[in-house]
DNA sequence: CTGAAAGCGCTTACAG
DNA sequence: CTGAAAGCGCTTACAG
């Protein structure tokens, strides 16, 4: 692989010269110059290299997004917005699957720390654990001595995110549409509360519960895991329980679609005795039968969001924390009551 | 953010015996020695800068991955697959997705390899584009050239892959049970015929209608793209056409899940007239309803197996080839036909 | 417009 | 076991 080296004695400059023009800098060079320095490069199929560019700059084009689980579909949506917009700027990105593990997320930043990423976006919720709250903090320190900068997507232990969704609003939202529809006896498939996020959408169910003068019966919130499996587990959790429920909003679509499925299992009907409701609309939300009801939120808009707003973050600029819109989208899987509630 | 300099000064030691301890090499340093260096590294948060090592090996610890599109859950397992094994060895992984479009396939593998990436694997099936193949050709060797690895998990215009997967078999399997269900008339979405992977499973059909000794009618194969909408045109397209079929195997469950969608909408029963087949065995095959039957890839391994590929390669091995094997998961969208084939 | 040279932060023969 | 020094491939004041 040949160097800026090789290129400059082929085109008889020196590497400054050489430097100049192919890291395309705006510093005059005459155009016979540019010429040779360009057809030197081409000759030797020279691609510079990005690393000893880095060791200079302190930081090179790449941005670590951390997630949950790349095979989350929220979370695939949203590193598609931050690759397409990175990928314009010449950034390439990093997926560092957690788990919501503290120990793996602590481990990937820290080496997107060493690769002097230029950027590291949260794009999942943070984690309420202290000990990585503290490592972290260290970490981002670093990371902005270089010049780098940190951007979350979600909650997080130490804020509100630079950019964020309206998870609480969202699901107050969905709240009041089921209850226009003329529910009043609606479950919530809650989220793990050690994570930001699911407090929030669950805040929004209580206020829209509030809001609608309904009363919340607590053993119709039951808190479960964030996948299909939690969707299963928790509707039988709630039928369990005993309580008569007409609709059953869910904390996300992964989650409504468990619920869906073990409903449709057990014979019980959607949307006939049982309305769901899920959240994020993943692509596969309108797949299903009937198609899922949800709360939209713009999820490679917010990867975009994110990318470009660590961008002017590396620029310098001081930026207010945005908030991207929701919209309560309703499908086939709502639909008004019927008289005699769901039991077990 | 302290450099292996400020370290050594510290410690009171000079920067290569630091160097030995902080990047563990087999070299031996003095227990106390060794104990000063740590704390050094520990009280001033250390991180060793991965560009200046990399500038050194001309190799840094950072695997791409090209797939089609990271929201396609095929990719995105196969890349959780990568990234978990990748973690373990402490490598990154960075996420290119190409759309299948040649130019952004090269760019992004350009990037790559200025970045002195140590491996980049094709998740995705190879282009049969003439210019790509030659630009693609010569990265390769310049990647190569710094002892790195290019792995293929999908047939590609040069060869069979490094390490792949069973479309043809699994494609034939699949018409062999439906087949035995006692389905005669079926249909085949095709995939892009430009898609090296998309001939393979074409074949398999083929092969598979021949093997049962049925004739393949070819107003029964349409090509369309491969994602949902692809399955709700392929649909039409065949309905359209006139033709009789019991049975319609798809390029993809993506493609299936689009297909049984709008079956659904025109009212034709699945599997009770129409039976319906995907490829690959994402997890959302088993949440629709009904259940998707399918030919099961193991993508997280074809990542995982992928990496371990990359890394042996690196390591100066020579390896053979090695396919993956498959798996017909027979579900809830295919039984036997009715007695009248579906008509449009 | 062009170039010589220092320096980014490491690793690794080489010498002791 | 320890250290001085060269070198990886660039960028960028600085001088001309």
């Amino acid at each position: 692989m040949s160097s800026i080296t090789e290129v400059a004695r082929r085109a008889g400059v020196s590497i400054a010269t050489a430097s100049r023009v192919v890291a395309e800098v705006d510093y005059p060079v005459s155009p016979a110059t540019r010429a040779r320095v360009l057809e030197a490069a081409r000759a030797l199929d020279y691609v510079p290299n990005a690393l000893a560019r880095g060791l200079q700059k302190s930081r090179i084009p790449v941005v670590g997004v951390i997630v949950h689980d790349i095979t989350d579909p929220y979370f695939s949506e949203v590193v598609r917005g931050v690759e397409d917009a990175a990928a314009k700027g010449g950034y390439l990105v990093i997926t560092c699957s957690s788990d919501r593990d503290p120990r793996r997320e602590a481990s990937y930043v820290r080496l997107l720390r060493s690769m002097r990423a230029s950027a590291v976006i949260f794009a999942g919720s943070g984690i309420d654990d202290p000990e990585l709250t503290e490592e972290l903090a260290r970490h981002f320190a670093g990371l902005r001595a270089n010049g780098g900068a940190v951007v979350h997507l979600s909650p997080y232990a130490d804020g509100t995110p630079e950019v964020g969704v309206q998870n609480e609003d969202g699901a107050a939202a969905m709240i009041d549409a089921l209850v226009q529809m003329g529910h009043h006896q609606i479950a919530y498939l809650a989220a793990p509360r050690q994570l930001f996020f699911a407090r929030e959408r669950l805040a929004g169910y209580r206020r829209g519960m509030k809001a609608a003068g309904l009363e919340v019966d607590e053993r119709l919130v039951v808190h479960r895991g964030l996948d299909a499996a939690a969707g299963v587990k928790g509707v039988d959790a709630l039928l369990d329980g005993g309580m008569g429920f007409t609709a059953l909003f869910c904390s996300t679509d992964l989650v409504a679609l468990g619920a869906m499925r073990r409903l449709r299992e057990l014979g019980i009907s959607v949307p006939g005795q049982v309305s769901v409701a899920g959240f994020d609309d993943i692509s596969f939300a309108e797949m299903t039968s009937p198609r899922l009801s949800t709360v939209r939120l713009p999820m490679r808009e917010l990867g975009a969001r994110g990318f470009a707003h660590a961008v002017n973050l590396m620029a310098g600029k001081t930026l207010m924390a945005e908030t991207l819109p929701h919209e309560v989208v309703l499908r086939d899987s709502t639909a008004p009551p019927p008289h005699t509630p769901a039991r077990s």
